[in-house]
DNA sequence: CCCACCTGAGAACTGTCGTTCTCATACGGT
DNA sequence: ACCGTATGAGAACGACAGTTCTCAGGTGGG
């Protein structure tokens, strides 16, 4: 039992860079035995199927990357600039030496079809993403649909950028975004002026 | 030799309703030889691998939906309204049962990494579509940044219909490409009046 | 009519992968 | 020091999938 939790770590440490630089199933347990460094016998005690490993490595992935993004975001003062940040902080991580896209729709893409957990996986994962945003637009007291655009905006990026292999698709939905958030705002001064 | 292209297009047919239905490792030969009734000798002596079974579907694929795309976009009139129709055909498209997301974005997610035939076959489609739209935005005469922001738009669509297993997302994004045309319209009066 | 060739159906081969098993060994409690 | 238990390393097992092979049957030309 001791010694437990750097084991469970390695593993999903592991199992994130195997699974999301190359594909769930183009990996296989024993490379997570040799990446991990943690023998079979004792990787199937702590996940007792590749499924389960994979659910794991899902959950603890959306959760990092919110939390990651939300770090960033919430640097910024301003509302506003708030949810422009949200296309600062995919710039870097469309930078990143071991960017391959979103994780959850490469994922969704390969196993949403025939594994229900994975699906569900992206589906909340997607609609966290929204939700948060939903929050960084009531707060810079824009319209809730704008919310929706700005997804559509960060999400057409991510494939984007996996496959262009370019971090530039950033910088075209901030632009995007900025021109929407504007619009919104005179949208807003029309509507309800004050 | 006689009969050879009923084979292949049944072949192709098979191999697209699987490979974009289920993902392509998920697909078995087998199972594409049952659903085309083509014996695995002609099959493989149609397509010597199911490596290049899976390229031709990328590739029929890629010219099919462009194709059909662009039926529906032409059948407006107003270069605007051209734009703008690219959302009213990917409603239609993701309210088809068998929608499934983009096969390009999820055959990247699952062999972009070990493939590079099919990450060059996601960019090209990519790219082809990016162009397409650079022809409609100069067509309306509107600035060059608008194709990019549009088809981030599409592909974010793309990626949210199907992870919701719903078709609003086109709407949201035919709104959105709404504001950023009307944006640029005042853009250009402002710019370059008259 | 006969033979060479091609075809279809599916068995067989080969490699891979998820999972389990073996077995020698190290450890902890008494 | 001793024994039961758990561990690690890796072999083994079973299923599966990509590819090739076998063989019986049909077809077309001489």
């Amino acid at each position: 039992m001791r010694d437990q939790e750097p084991a469970r770590a390695r593993v999903l440490d592991a199992a994130e860079a195997l699974f999301y630089g190359r594909g769930v199933q183009s990996v296989g347990m024993d490379e997570i035995r040799n990446a991990s460094q943690v023998s079979l016998k004792r990787l199937y005690q702590l996940f007792p199927s590749k499924g389960e490993l994979v659910e794991a490595y899902l959950r603890r992935r959306d959760i990092r990357w919110r939390e990651a993004l939300a770090r960033q975001v919430e640097a910024e003062e301003d509302p506003g600039a708030r949810i422009l940040a949200v296309f600062d902080w995919l710039h870097g991580w469309f930078a990143a030496p071991d960017f391959r896209g979103c994780g959850f729709i490469n994922s969704f893409g390969e196993l949403g079809a025939t594994t229900p957990a994975v699906a569900e996986a992206a589906r909340a994962h997607k609609e966290a993403f929204r939700a948060y945003l939903g929050r960084l637009v009531a707060d810079a007291g824009r319209p809730a649909a704008l919310a929706g655009q700005v997804a559509l905006l960060a999400e057409g990026a991510m494939t984007a950028a996996a496959i262009r292999g370019s971090a530039e698709p950033a910088r075209e939905a901030r632009e995007a975004a900025r021109v929407l958030l504007e619009a919104s705002a005179a949208d807003r001064r029309a509507v309800a002026p004050g």
